[in-house]
DNA sequence: ATGACGGTGTGGCACCGA
């Protein structure tokens, strides 16, 4: 089965892109970051059509998460619990599939624009109360994928500018840290499973070229839980959609298990 | 050091993203 995760930036701008990328590419489940809509104008209608299940939480302007699955979703968290927050961030459900249900938890973690700032301490806040809830929920799901846009690039390889930007956002110790305490759960980072390209990347600026001379940072990720590790057999970007027209600043990311 | 690009909501721009 696959599984993948895109942020859209706007679901109503990227609608189109949504389905055609799910026609050429019918994957099992797709998490989507970055909705900027509400619920009630998410698109239920169109993604039924296409033949998906789906469960949103979204909200006016910024953020919003959803999770498509051709099989019923059920189970449905919507944010994290105990975390009183006022962004649409997280939404969690199970699928039944034939080697038993499988726990999905999709994020849309914090950007944090700089270490110091109080969109930085809000960062290390929900990636703190993340941690709890999915520790909380490998002791119920053993079979469990985290996945999103973390916005953390976990290593050096990660970043088209290592030294340059190191300890800026995306790429603080701080953050690197709670990355390895989420791996440290058990975790593993799936696209690390397999030799992959160098300069591997999942989000590009708009500005600058950025794509065109690839500099970009992997920031995307899929991470399965130990029971579900030896069944990964390929995890790749998929950076085609990153050259459509009106793009999404992020490519979609798949894991095949 | 700054802004560049794109989306949103509003309004002729400011904000946020990464």
């Amino acid at each position: 089965m696959k599984i993948a995760t895109w942020n859209v930036n706007s679901l109503s701008v990227r609608l189109g892109q949504v389905l055609d990328w799910l026609a050429a590419h019918p994957v099992d489940v797709l998490a989507l970051q970055e909705l900027k809509l509400t619920d009630d104008k998410f698109p239920l209608a169109a993604l039924q059509e296409a033949g998906y299940h789906a469960v949103a939480l979204g909200q006016k302007t910024y953020n919003g998460v959803a999770l498509l699955a051709r099989a019923p979703l059920r189970e449905v968290q919507r944010n994290l619990p105990g975390f009183a927050d006022a962004q649409a961030r997280f939404i969690a459900a199970t699928i039944d599939t034939e080697a038993g249900p499988l726990r999905l938890l999709n994020g849309y973690f914090v950007n944090g624009q700089a270490p110091g700032s109080e969109k930085f301490a809000y960062k290390m806040d929900w990636l703190q109360a993340l941690h709890g809830y999915v520790q909380q929920e490998l002791a119920q799901h053993p079979r469990l994928v985290l996945l999103g846009d973390f916005n953390i690039a976990p290593e050096d390889r990660d970043s088209y500018d290592a030294e340059g930007l190191r300890g800026s956002i995306h790429h603080t110790d701080e953050e690197r840290a709670h990355f390895q305490a989420l791996l440290a759960l058990g975790l593993t980072d799936a696209f690390r499973l397999f030799e992959q390209p160098a300069k591997s990347f999942s989000w590009w600026d708009y500005r600058m070229l950025g794509f065109q001379k690839n500099r970009g940072l992997r920031i995307d990720h899929i991470l399965v839980s130990s029971a579900l590790r030896a069944s990964v057999s390929a995890c790749t970007i998929d950076r085609a959609p990153r050259k459509n027209p009106q793009p999404s600043d992020h490519a979609p990311v798949v894991v095949t298990l």
